[in-house]
DNA sequence: TTGTTATATGTAACCGGTTACAGAAAAGAG
DNA sequence: CTCTTTTCTGTAACCGGTTACATATAACAA
């Protein structure tokens, strides 16, 4: 790898004239920026990211801090996250915490040390404190931490509502809700939508509320007992999408048919709805959207633009498939 | 954040005792020792990583290159390849190359200039001339680029034997392809497997091929379009489980049940294959295996540690499923 | 013609670490 | 007691860029 000094040699200047031809500013005159361009083209001269980075105590690069990277609604949003970041020249570590404090608390040193430039995440578990002891901007997405922390989240109270009150629309008359953990917002906020929308009807019961852990088996395990001992619900909405296969397939198991016995609704709009069989019912997430806009901000932000919003509660959608 | 000379102020001592205490080298007199972590603990000094790259030329940090991360195959081969790297003190820069040569060129550019230490490649763009311009160690996984590059694979080949010979186990009778892409390695030796295991079957047709792109619509519908023409097919075996489960898909518009009437068997063991309903039938490639070999082997190579072996052709395995 | 401004380029300090080298004190050997 | 070796610490060069500042010439205005 040639350096600018090898530059500045071989086109017979200083090393100040080839960093204004590679940056473009100051004053250089046209003969020398030719001569320099000349010699960056023999040298094959590609600048030292580091070296700069080390001067200007910003590296071009973000961290992206998700729970897990397998949970299928992530896979999207880093997508989106790394095309626009690298759109705009920027760089993403991907990290996995599990949601475990420690895990997040080292990734945070460890990005800190390598002049992160900025850090979008999805956590539950991180405090506003620790964000705001890393001085460089922040994004959380999906989950909200602090008021003053730029924040990309969806309507879930809403969308609760909207498929809750879906399923009465197609005729069910008992309908269940799979909630999500009790320590994640966005479940609570889902289930409060549903019981805005049940709470009033005759047959409601809190019983029709049960938890599992945003993944299959729990809900697999948690929707076979809910039906035996209620034979007579027709409907779930599962508080996501993952939830909602699990479910389906545990009405299955009992021997009951999908949409016909019971209507099965998710959340999240993950790619696996689809593929799902019967495809999947869902409150779609505009989960690429999402990691757009937080990449987007999270560059202006570092950037220093104008900002006009730091806080985006986006709509969510109704995509009606075979499940309901 | 505190700098080196500030806690050589601190400490009364000068910058280079305070780099032989945090990386614990050269001799320090156990008074200074103490007293420099002290100071090191009142500052919350973190050495700067960027400064020590720049003289090291090393970054601890190492670059995953897949083609989409949304393609549900390498969410668990990035998880595998980031918990590996995270445990050996290394970060890793997360690159989407749709296969597309200008950004893979592109990101290899940006990824040198970061001084990266190693690189973990999943493509079949990428020549062994461009990964070997860049000087750094380089793992592929999935792909064979070349003989002299340290590469992670499966069996395919034995792979597709055994899937078709599982079809003929359970009693199928006409079973045909669906293949993947052309310019695919792995596609062309799935099939080979296939072909090996019929060509001397009586039924068989080269038209019991079909070609898929690796993903769920072209499936779908050249499963429709082969199952028309040829209703005799009792017996599918999909390239990968996306387009198994398009195959299913397929099947089951045209009134046919799975498996009575059509056993499907997918390739890959990605967890989507169980969500699936019913569950997929696949030939299971160890993926968080394979990453984690992956980055092991990189970090060994970038290390310089002894290497046993650079090519590792993994075992497969059939995972019995609902849909056979 | 002289003073002012725009253009062009180089020198050297700086970013925050690491380490070669030198010098001094302490420990050990003969 | 002298000589060698080990321990301990500091000075300064270095990694490869960026940029403040100095200097010089050209262009322009008065």
């Amino acid at each position: 790898m040639a350096t600018i000094k090898e530059v500045a040699k071989e086109a017979g200047v200083s090393v100040a004239t080839v960093s204004r031809v590679i940056n473009n500013n100051g004053y250089v005159n046209d003969e020398t920026r030719k001569r320099v361009e000349k010699a960056i083209q023999s040298l094959n001269y590609q600048p030292n990211d580091v070296a700069r980075s080390l001067f200007k105590k910003q590296s071009q690069t973000i961290g992206l801090m998700v729970p897990d990277i397998m949970n299928p609604f992530f896979p999207e949003l880093a997508r989106a996250v790394e095309d626009t970041a690298s759109k705009l020249g920027y760089t993403v570590i991907l990290c996995n915490t599990d949601e475990d404090i420690e895990k997040e608390q080292m990734y945070l040193n460890t990005l800190l040390r390598k002049y992160i430039d900025g850090l979008i995440v999805v956590s539950n578990t991180l405090t506003a404190k620790q964000i705001k002891r890393l001085n460089v901007p922040v994004v959380t997405v999906d989950r909200e931490i602090s008021k003053d922390i730029p924040t990309i989240i969806v309507q879930n109270t809403a969308g609760g509502r909207m498929a809750t009150r879906y399923l009465k629309e197609i005729g069910c008359e008992r309908i269940a809700h799979l909630k999500g953990p009790d320590h994640i917002r966005n479940a609570n906020e889902r289930c409060c939508g549903y019981k805005e929308e049940v709470h009033n009807e005759p047959w409601f019961k809190e019983d029709y509320i049960i938890e599992g852990h945003y993944e299959m088996e729990s809900a697999i395990k948690a929707t076979y007992q809910l039906l035996t001992r209620y034979p007579d619900i027709d409907g779930i909405f599962a508080g996501n999408d993952i939830m909602a296969i699990g479910a389906i397939k545990a009405v299955h198991q009992l021997g009951k048919k999908v949409p016909d016995d019971v209507a099965v609704i998710g959340f999240d709009g993950i790619a696996l709805a689809k593929a799902a069989t019967p495809e999947l019912t869902t409150i779609a997430q505009p989960i690429y959207e999402m990691g757009r806009m937080a990449a987007n901000l999270l560059i202006d932000l570092i950037e220093k633009k104008k900002i006009e919003k730091t806080f985006y509660n986006l709509e969510v959608e109704l995509v009606k498939r075979q499940s309901t």
